[in-house]
DNA sequence: GTCATTGCAAAGCATTTGCAAGTCG
DNA sequence: CGACTTGCAAATGCTTTGCAATGAC
């Protein structure tokens, strides 16, 4: 299902040169990192993480790489108004997932009954379905235990 | 399931009123028109429609009587970091969409096997799910026969 | 008469863009 | 070397906020 973070790197790397696009130890950061993120990322999350070993580095650099992977469709981009968008580049076909609403974690969530779902959907609508996106909102576990820990009369 | 239009607007002037809200007569229009939407409008389309009987009122009056039927759960909140957010005031309870991506239109996608999805996803990631969020992006009919009528070598 | 609401303008925030300086190939 | 990229700063677009004037009850 997802393919090694190593061999994946390298073809995005193959991928963009064979674009055109040169391939700056910038950029080669912001793609090692992706690759490597199970935790779907947001813009400045990795901006952040990307400071350490490049100073220098611009938040915009990390957007206009971004952009190239969205247009080669090497990206999942999850937008959120309000938490700000997020990314992932381990596997950039729409799958379902979770979110925590206390701590933003972002999980995968393969349900077998949601595969099909766009084809009924496509059926009952008539729409052409393309692509889609299914997020579920909830407590992940760890934040569940710290609420019941801080106020136990409100514990499942 | 669908609440008739009267019935409901009658039900949110209440609980506005019990909340201590003032109904002016802007927010009285704005009520009546997210009752009434189908449409799934934006803040925006419906200042637009609103400048008509009321050529003054602001796209700020809109946005914070919004935020009072958010803050009430009276209206459901569709985010998108790209087309700007749409409203659904006639069923304020999450339930799935499909969007055109050539026109914009969205409408109500209730297939009864999503309708237990959260439950399942609840099993299977051992998060306490709220909420969802159920998508799915494509061409309505209209623009499908549009797009086959000006290119019928890409037509289905 | 009080206190919430309006409408304007300004502020916020995430993201995008313009451009001169720098660098990959 | 030349074209693409970087990084800064400014611009964008949607949404929120501050505040004096207005108006609901």
């Amino acid at each position: 299902m997802d393919a090694v973070p190593a061999a994946r790197l390298d073809n995005l790397v193959a991928l963009l040169r064979s674009r055109g696009c040169r391939i700056t130890p910038q950029r080669l950061a912001i793609l090692r990192l992706l690759v490597h993120s199970r935790s779907h990322p947001s813009a400045e999350q990795m901006h952040v993480r990307l400071l350490r070993r490049f100073p220098t580095m611009s938040l915009a650099t990390v957007y206009k790489t971004i952009t190239l992977l969205k247009q080669a469709g090497e990206v999942l981009e999850l937008q959120f108004s309000d938490l700000g968008n997020r990314y992932d580049g381990r596997r950039p076909t729409p799958h379902p997932h979770v979110i925590c609403t206390a701590c933003g974690a972002i999980v995968d969530a393969d349900d077998p009954l949601l595969c099909d779902a766009a084809e009924r959907v496509a059926r009952e609508t008539g729409y052409d379905i393309l692509t889609h996106r299914l997020d579920f909102f909830g407590l992940c576990p760890a934040c569940r235990e710290k609420r019941a820990a801080a106020d136990p009369t409100q514990a499942a």
